[in-house]
RNA sequence: GCUGUUGUAGCUCAGGGGUAGAGCACCUCAUUGGUAAUGAGGAGGUCGGGAGUUCAAAUCUCCCCAACAGCACCA
């Protein structure tokens, strides 16, 4: 078709000049007719938002754009090579390791490979420096189109089981891509940079790990190299500092240095909380309490331990039994420490008779639940095998439960704006392949709830992302479950609403409604800070141990210059105390530069040091944590600043708003 | 649970077949000092647990436990 009237390539440029070019023209073509230095520069192109491999012929009009390898965009492709590269070095060491995928992460890469004798981390420097001699050689990207069956054959031949089984996997229609470097190749979808060369020096391989072949625990497990891979050395110092930061926040770190919880072999995955642990503990559910208050719940407290005739009732005992501790006793009566609150609540519902008037019940209750967590899984108070919920459960009817989720979504949301969280995604889960229920109800429920997710979305300036997740809900209904991410960037979830098909009816519960007829009640599962030594758990590391003044279990360390001062440092520290601060006092026979470092590195928010000069004014000089300078004010003003910097966010927003209303 | 690594004083870590060492913390004494470590002295562990090899084990081997990094699972 390629004949005098064929049509011409019509490419918008990133500056919106439109030119023509030939069918076929590649991306380095193009690159080479703008400048000498920009075909030098160039690692790929954009072709209507895809990005390329330079050498890619161009075969449809569209708008482009040059990507040179300082671009973002070069990155990934940076990454990817790298990855090829690695697999590459550990084929030329180890001859007879098969490749599997390495794909491009966050910050980097990595590929899984199999192995008799897994990778040692003493092997990594070993495989970085075959890695440096291969960008050092410098072979190009070569990309080849092969038939499925040479694909198969040729990986088939090499012994590459896992590259034959990746070849199936490709649709069909599609084409299957090698690409060459130099002697070696791989089955890969690309794009690639021209060369190995361009993957530079700024990479370093991080550790080793197993994992499972296509991410399933019960097949193979593979030896896998984490690595990370930047445009310059400078990019990758960052990272590697970033990371050295994120672990001077880690709240195992810090939970001891400031004191307030451990763990030990005795207990794995069960929390020895110090005081001012527990007193931040008991600050924040004093705080959930207010906000469960405000927003109608009832709390309630349910057993611990109940017979196993109800947990086979609730389905526990047949979806759950691994993960749960169960004992019997000298009777030979067995009973199960509760997991999960909602049997116990379902119990409360059902005791005595419910009217469609008291509905929605919302019940609440701070349920301390065991899960026998595998021992793989525990980390720190993120996770735990004893820990407590916010759990709360809304028994509405079906036309309530829409209104019934956008108020939980609004409580969740407040709650954590209130701890200063922006970066939230809202992710609804849809029907797995093992549920219970008729998919009319499951239909019926995905849809309000799908609404309900657009409507949090809308509502939320862009602060919120929503996201699909298709096959990931409860096997008793679909759910929303909300993450937060933590200073290392591992994303955790904590709050959750799940409507529940199962459980009403399984235990037979029921309302009364207008007509005198017994309705089985929606019920809806939520919590909030999901795990309350999570959620602690992440707001040390949120906040790098510098907890807001009213959350903080200490408040002010009051510290003595001299014990010339001490009389007046008691004085100080009884009228904070009166206005109702948690204050220690320091009048150890210590120097200031002592006490100071002391509890700057206990994170003690305020230290407040006296001597003879203030005790003599009536001042107070005040040091924040995280500042290196004093300000020195009257006693009463530091009280008082104190006292309403420590008011819960919930407590000042009401307050506001009453102030508001009345003026 | 799986793969790998680690486990020595409260903490951070050194050592390594012949019955343990440092710094900080702790205790005592001296020092009363202006915002991130005052000085001196003292006490503290049998080297995660168990078994084995050995004349002798914390050191080598095996089993178990726990922690760490991933994977899988999950609040």
């Amino acid at each position: 078709m390629a004949n005098a009237t064929s049509p011409q390539l019509q490419l918008e440029f990133p500056d919106s000049t439109v030119r023509e070019f030939e069918p076929g023209t590649s991306g380095a073509d193009i690159a080479a007719g703008i400048s000498r230095s920009l075909a030098k520069k160039s690692v790929a192109y954009v072709l209507n938002g895809d990005l390329k491999d330079l050498s890619e012929p161009i075969l449809n009009s569209g708008t482009i754009e040059i990507v040179t390898r300082e671009d973002e965009r070069a990155l990934e492709l940076i990454r990817h090579d790298c990855a090829h590269v690695l697999a590459e070095a550990v084929q030329a060491l180890w001859p007879d390791t098969k490749v599997t995928i390495g794909p491009v992460i966050e910050n980097g890469f990595y590929y899984d490979f199999d192995r008799d004798q897994p990778f040692t981390p003493e092997d990594l420097a070993t495989i970085e420096k075959k890695m440096a001699q291969i960008i050092q050689q410098n072979e190009p990207f070569a990309k080849e189109v092969w038939s499925r069956e040479k694909a198969k054959e040729y990986f088939a031949a090499q012994g590459e089981s896992y590259k034959v089984e990746l070849v199936d996997m490709i649709p069909e229609g599609e084409d299957v891509k090698v690409y060459r470097q130099g002697e070696w190749l791989d089955l890969c979808r690309g794009p690639h940079m021209p060369s190995t060369g361009l993957v530079g020096r700024a990479f370093k391989l991080m550790n080793v790990a197993g994992a499972y072949w296509r991410g399933d625990s019960d097949n193979q497990m593979l030896s896998r190299i984490y690595g990370t891979a930047w445009a310059d050395e400078k990019q990758l110092k960052n990272y590697l500092h970033m990371l050295e930061e994120a672990q001077k926040r880690d709240h195992r770190k810090l939970g001891r240095e400031m004191d307030l919880f451990h763990f030990q072999e005795e207990g794995p995955g069960v929390v020895f909380w110090h005081a001012k642990g527990w007193k931040v503990f008991q600050n924040l559910v004093n705080y959930m309490r207010r906000r469960i208050d405000e927003h109608g719940y009832d709390e309630v407290n349910a057993p611990q331990i109940l017979d196993k005739a109800l947990w086979q009732m609730s389905g526990h005992w047949d979806w759950y039994r691994e993960n749960m501790f169960t004992t019997v006793t000298e009777d030979d009566r067995e009973f199960a420490i509760k997991p999960m609150n909602c049997p116990g609540h379902v119990q409360i519902f059902k005791n005595g008779l419910r009217s469609y008037r008291e509905l929605p019940v919302k019940m609440a209750e701070f349920g301390n639940v065991h899960r026998y967590e595998p021992s793989g899984a525990l980390h720190g108070l993120m996770r735990v095998r004893g820990f407590t919920q916010d759990d709360a459960h809304v028994f509405c009817t079906p036309e309530q439960l829409e209104a019934e989720c956008l108020r939980i979504n609004d409580l969740i949301l407040t709650t954590y704006s209130d701890f200063d969280f922006g970066d939230i995604v809202v992710k609804l889960s849809t029907r797995p392949e093992k549920r219970v229920g008729s998919d009319e109800g499951w239909d019926r429920a995905e849809s309000i709830m799908q609404s309900v997710l657009n409507k949090i979305e809308a509502d939320s300036d862009g602060r919120i992302k929503t996201e699909l997740n298709p096959g990931e809900g409860a096997f008793y209904g679909p759910k929303f479950e909300y993450v937060l991410r933590d200073a290392i960037g591992r994303d955790w979830q904590c709050g959750t609403t799940q409507v529940d098909f199962a459980l009403p009816e399984r235990f037979g519960a029921f309302y009364i409604d207008q007509n005198s007829d017994k309705q089985e009640p929606v019920m809806v599962h939520r919590a909030i800070c999901g795990s309350m030594e999570r959620f602690i758990g992440i707001l040390i590391e949120h906040f790098a141990g510098h907890l807001p003044l009213w959350l903080s279990p200490v408040q002010a360390v009051v510290a003595t210059i001299t014990s010339e001062a001490d009389p007046f440092g008691e004085k100080v520290a009884e009228a904070l105390r009166d206005a109702g601060l948690n204050v220690e006092t320091d009048f150890r026979n210590e120097k200031i530069n002592y006490k100071v470092r002391e509890h700057s590195l206990a994170k003690v928010p305020a230290i407040i040091a006296v001597g003879a000069r203030e005790a003599e004014e009536g001042t107070v000089s005040i040091r924040r944590l995280g500042s290196k300078h004093q300000t020195s004010m009257s006693l009463e003003e530091a009280v008082a600043s104190l006292v309403e910097e420590a008011v819960p966010p919930d407590v000042r927003r009401k307050r506001d708003a009453k102030k508001a209303a009345e003026s």
